[in-house]
DNA sequence: GCCGTTTTCGGCCCGACTGTTTTCAGTCG
């Protein structure tokens, strides 16, 4: 069966290569809109195509259909190659390129020849992009610190990707008979929001048939460094007696800055457990997410081990359904939850300025309100009507302040305008969170990890208005998010913030992201009394409440 | 290329932004 993933490739790879032709817009957007619906229907698509019934899906007529169906059967599609006829194959590298489109490239190619990354990065320093019609010193620039920019994130892989990797690794590691016992160590031990190299630490009764599984690219003392398929580096290190395993283990899971701030001694690490080596350096017991060396800077009153898990969760909130841009239903969305232990839900999809996202507008908002009545009641789960409300430019929120009294959680985000001044921007947010219906502020800084940058804001600021104001902050747990950042979750514990962790899923699947978000959490030493979907549904009840007060 | 139909053709989102221009084209969301 062909890989959802590569038909949405395809149709986008021939839309840019139609677009770069000169084709019809129209016909390049039907191939760009039969992508996104298939993205859209998620693993339903699967079926559709091995029942042949494509036909029936709205955006994938005969054309789409027809280039689909060949894909799918030969596993290359006769389309893409007869586009690719006359133009090499690395010129759709170009178009993943921000600021570059069809007609740029177009006239890269023809002017220069320019056919891939390395020779647009090489016209560059070169400084010829400069000089041609329509482009400029400031262009040749920003194309510049964009390439340079991906070459440092291609060292990196986001907490999930990294996560993914070592399960597969580990689970090749089992399979190896000389294994006695595994763990991941390092960063991903660490919980890093990006990560850069896969580490384990292996219990191993015979070297022999262990070293002898792998391509082993460099050794060094009992660490190996294995040759895989995956884009950072995987290492092992190799220990042969249960007291190594656990002191190897405490030595590569802390930070280098960590561990010497210990006073870290190999030699003064008495004991067995990871407890009786702290104890052995005088120290309390730190968690492994928390071995960084922020750890020695923390008050006495944040650097409590943190207390959160999975089973410590009792409310979802903040995520999205068919009713904007989710994927599955609502009922789908609520029976995942409870299967998960959730005990209450709210219901946060997106307000009505955000076209792209087919927003609510107050009609909908009613519709779906009385749905939800229906759905609670059927179900008896209790489901708060909440809104994810965008910021607007001048930092209202986009719904009269007499329509959001009657909406039981409100989330604030910016959505939009990312380009504001610092001053500006910081502005903006502290209105909204000063609105009085505010209740929490999603994606604090908007950043998408290794790829877009947190908007400019004073996130100090931010945090003291949230304090004041008695709004919560997002811990957004969305892999590419993890936003509000760890290392600023010290400060806004420090000024009393209550924090919400959110998957912000936009499919049932999505919901397990709120793992990555309470790792972050974790990290943060957030304790379970900080976090507003830990309460009980009684004491959140209450926690709704508090607008009212606000409101006069 | 897709859709819908008053059904086999005509319409398909468009405003904001950016960097290049010197009044606007190209790109993005």
């Amino acid at each position: 069966m062909a890989d959802r993933k590569e038909i949405i490739n395809l149709l986008y790879n021939i839309a840019d290569l139609l677009e770069f032709k000169g084709e019809n817009p129209f016909k390049v957007n039907a191939f760009r809109n039969g992508a996104n619906v298939i993205r859209k229907l998620g693993d339903q698509f699967d079926i559709y195509l091995k029942e042949k019934r494509l036909g029936e899906v709205k955006g994938i007529g005969k054309g789409l259909q027809s280039v689909i169906y060949d894909f799918a059967e030969k596993g290359e599609s006769t389309e893409l190659k007869s586009l690719l006829a006359d133009i090499p194959e690395t010129i759709l590298e170009l178009f993943t390129i921000h600021g570059l489109g069809p007609k740029k490239i177009k006239v890269l190619y023809d002017e220069l020849g320019i056919k891939s990354i390395g020779e647009l990065e090489y016209a560059c320093k070169e400084n010829r992009i400069a000089l041609l019609k329509g482009f400029g010193k400031t262009t040749q620039e920003k194309i510049l610190t964009e390439l340079e920019k991906r070459k440092y994130f291609s060292n990196y892989v986001l907490l999930n990707q990294a996560d993914k990797i070592a399960t597969e690794i580990e689970s090749e590691l089992f399979s190896i008979k000389a294994v006695k016992q595994i763990s991941r160590t390092g960063e991903l031990r660490r919980i890093r929001e990006i990560i850069s190299e896969i580490e384990f630490v292996v219990l191993i009764d015979k070297e022999k048939p262990f070293i002898e599984h792998f391509e082993v690219l460099d050794k060094q003392d009992n660490r190996i460094l294995i040759k895989t398929n995956y884009q950072i580096p995987v290492s092992i290190s190799i220990t042969k007696d249960k007291e190594s395993f656990e002191k190897k283990l405490f030595v590569t899971t802390g930070s280098n800055e960590f561990l010497s701030k210990c006073g870290f001694d190999f030699v003064k690490l008495k004991g067995k457990t990871d407890s009786d080596f702290f104890k052995s350096l005088k120290m309390d017991y730190v968690i492994p997410e928390m071995r960084e060396e922020e750890y020695f800077s923390l008050k006495e009153k944040v650097r409590k081990n943190s207390d959160l898990g999975l089973n410590k969760m009792q409310g979802l909130l903040h995520f999205h359904t068919t009713f904007s841009d989710g994927r599955d239903t609502l009922e789908s969305m609520i029976s995942k939850a409870k299967e998960l232990g959730f005990k209450y839900a709210a219901v946060c999809d997106h307000s009505k300025s955000a076209f792209y996202a087919n927003g609510l507008n107050e009609e909908r908002i009613l519709e779906q309100k009385n749905l939800l009545k229906k759905y609670s009641d059927e179900n008896h789960f209790t489901i708060y009507q909440g809104i994810e409300s965008d910021i607007l430019t001048d930092g209202s929120l986009d719904y009269s302040n007499d329509f959001l009294k009657n909406i039981d959680f409100v989330v604030a985000s910016v959505h939009s305008q990312f380009n504001l001044s610092e001053a500006d921007m910081t502005k903006r947010i502290i209105k909204a969170v000063e609105n009085p219906y505010t209740d929490l502020l999603g994606h604090p800084t908007g950043r998408l990890l290794l790829s877009r940058d947190s908007y400019k804001c004073d996130v100090k600021k931010i945090i003291d208005a949230c304090a004041a104001n008695n709004v919560a902050i997002e811990i957004n747990s969305n892999p590419r998010r993890l936003d509000l950042d760890w290392r600023w979750i010290y400060y806004a514990r420090n000024k009393g913030c209550m924090f919400s962790i959110n998957a912000d899923a936009h499919s049932t699947e999505d919901i397990l992201y709120t793992n990555y978000g309470i790792s972050i959490a974790r990290k943060g030493g957030i304790q379970k009394s900080e976090v507003i979907n830990c309460l009980s549904a009684d004491e959140f009840k209450i926690f709704l409440k508090r607008k009212a007060k606000r409101a006069l």
